[in-house]
DNA sequence: CCTACCGATCGGTAGG
DNA sequence: CCTACCGATCGGTAGG
């Protein structure tokens, strides 16, 4: 995860792992039975450390509009540890095989899908309770708050910046103000 | 341009080009001089385009908030057309490169650094001529807005729906009219 | 611009 | 898990 997060997934090489874990190129080899499969399996492990570092912690708030603001601080917080060297491993990686179909975008857009209704069903939870007021849909809204998060992290890496992500969280902030009925309670 | 888009601009390499060129690799590698040498190259070519697809458009339009959404309308047009076969070529290899120190990682920097400050300037424009009102920073406006624009580009991609654009657009039209002293000028 | 070549590395296989 | 090997491809060079 660490080495795709920087060199993509295709930098991922059985031979320069094999050096690195100081195993043969071969026994690297027959635990995967392919450089796809190592994708494949490198992927689902990256789904693990993102529930357990973003995912978890946001359902560890109450529903509601906090628990929405709990995950997008938990992803900027993921993304400017960083708990991979590369920033976001889903990030580096779609950006590699947006464009080159097989098993391996299917992975990626699987993943993202996911992470996408999990945001927006933080926020039809806050609609529910009455904490959110006006027509957006919660699809759009939750584009809106992710565009911003992930903006800070493409920003961050290439600028050896890490304001950005304050920035983030500042539009993030206002955006749900913006449409909070009770704005204090971010405040 | 076009393979690096897909494939990154290490995936663009010198054999596979003289072959699709039908040179010799020795003589295509004559023109540059090394990989890093073709990569800053492509670089500087996808710099003029950005500039003849999205900037040129956008400074034909009379400064003031009307040049802020006809900039952001020509990157969507940029984004979604597409000019590059993997979306945004600085997208595709700035996630590539953004945390792989070196002179492209630089030049991809700078080229992101200029395209940021133009951004800005056209909504530092449009606060001198009284269309902006409010007190955010041009800085974080332009963040906020080129971020929409960047997210619909990955998401297009990655799950082959363009209709993202338009959420981007939706989002971007809402965020200036917010900030807009005569709202109606962008509906 | 070319042919011919270099050492290194790639994913993958044979056989144990 | 290993050694030893395969053909392909990589960036780059020699010499013209």
């Amino acid at each position: 995860m660490d080495i795709a997060s920087v060199e993509g997934l295709d930098g991922l090489s059985i031979g320069g792992l094999a050096s690195e874990l100081k195993l043969s190129k071969s026994g690297v080899f027959a635990h995967f039975g392919s450089k796809e499969e190592l994708q494949l399996a490198t992927i689902r492990a990256a789904r693990d450390v993102f529930m357990a570092r973003v995912v978890s912690p946001a359902r560890a708030a109450p529903p509601g509009l906090g628990r929405v603001w709990a995950l997008c601080e938990a992803w900027l917080a993921y993304g400017a540890e960083p708990v991979f060297p590369g920033g976001c491993f889903f990030f580096a990686t779609s950006a590699e095989f947006d464009a080159r179909p097989g098993r391996v975008r299917d992975a990626l857009a699987e993943a993202n899908k996911d992470w996408v209704l999990f945001g927006q069903s933080t926020i039809d939870e806050a609609r529910h309770l009455g904490e959110i007021s006006g027509e957006i849909p919660s699809a759009q809204l939750w584009f809106e708050l992710y565009a911003l998060a992930r903006a800070a992290n493409t920003d961050a890496l290439l600028h050896g910046d890490k304001t950005v992500f304050e920035r983030a969280r500042t539009g993030i902030r206002n955006r749900l103000q913006a449409v909070a009925t009770d704005p204090s309670a971010l405040a």
